[in-house]
DNA sequence: TTTTGTACTTACTTTTTGGCAAGTACTTAC
DNA sequence: GTAAGTACTTGCCAAAAAGTAAGTACAAAA
């Protein structure tokens, strides 16, 4: 045991949430504005670093990596890197990447039918 | 296409990048960490403020308040109050909103396997 | 020889989000 | 008459996320 912030509720109230709720425990690990758009371009096959920055033009170079980075250390992609110059790095989504791809095609699903006004 | 701008800025590819992809046009209604949860809430039915703020102790009033307003704006549900003392104020998903459910019922499995272990 | 392309990294600044605490208005219960 | 419950609102400040811009190393092409 460490040093806890005995006042701080919403610490406690997080830890609770973490092990109760399905939903928060996902947001933990795919919860920001660019992982999904990332998974979802690493949906349709494996893709180099090169090809990702310009598959997703609105995303600096610093939160790409940042994010690619964090999925990988939260297995749900892998990082492949070929000792060669100019360097050959590929991305590729993990089995536990694999398993949102359900949820990230909902995703899509969900914005053609809103496009198409399926919801008004 | 046409003209291109050599030097396109982050806002200007964020349109380009709105319209051209599913994930991010979604990304920009729910985007964050707190709204997916909200809707998981919601899903099982509809809610008073009071027992949203109950089901989610990890959020704040002020983020409670400020989401459902977003959500609200969002067309992603509705907010119904009847004028009695104390206020009585129900909160629903509206037809976009239950548009939702497939992804976020898609998010909770994801959980329950990752909690398994399905995906080790 | 300068440029291009690859895949990053770093330092700095701005913007957004979030947390804490207090206040509002009104009524019923104790 | 004080507290509790309802559904918020407001202000201040800290923390986190994101944007900007530059630099790194190496080789092949122009």
């Amino acid at each position: 045991m460490g040093i806890f912030k005995t006042s701080s509720t919403i610490q406690e109230n997080k830890q609770f949430a973490l092990d109760q709720c399905p939903v928060t425990h996902l947001m933990e690990k795919i919860g920001s504005y660019w992982k999904p758009i990332i998974l979802w371009q690493l949906s349709s096959g494996d893709k180099r670093y090169s090809e990702l920055k310009r598959a997703i033009p609105a995303i600096t170079e610093k939160m790409l990596i940042q994010h690619l980075k964090q999925l990988e250390a939260d297995n749900l992609l892998i990082r492949e890197s070929r000792p060669v110059v100019p360097p050959f790095v590929t991305y590729r989504l993990t089995k536990a990447g694999e398993g949102l791809l359900p949820v990230i095609h909902a995703m899509a699903e969900w914005s053609f039918k809103d496009k198409e006004g399926a919801f008004k």
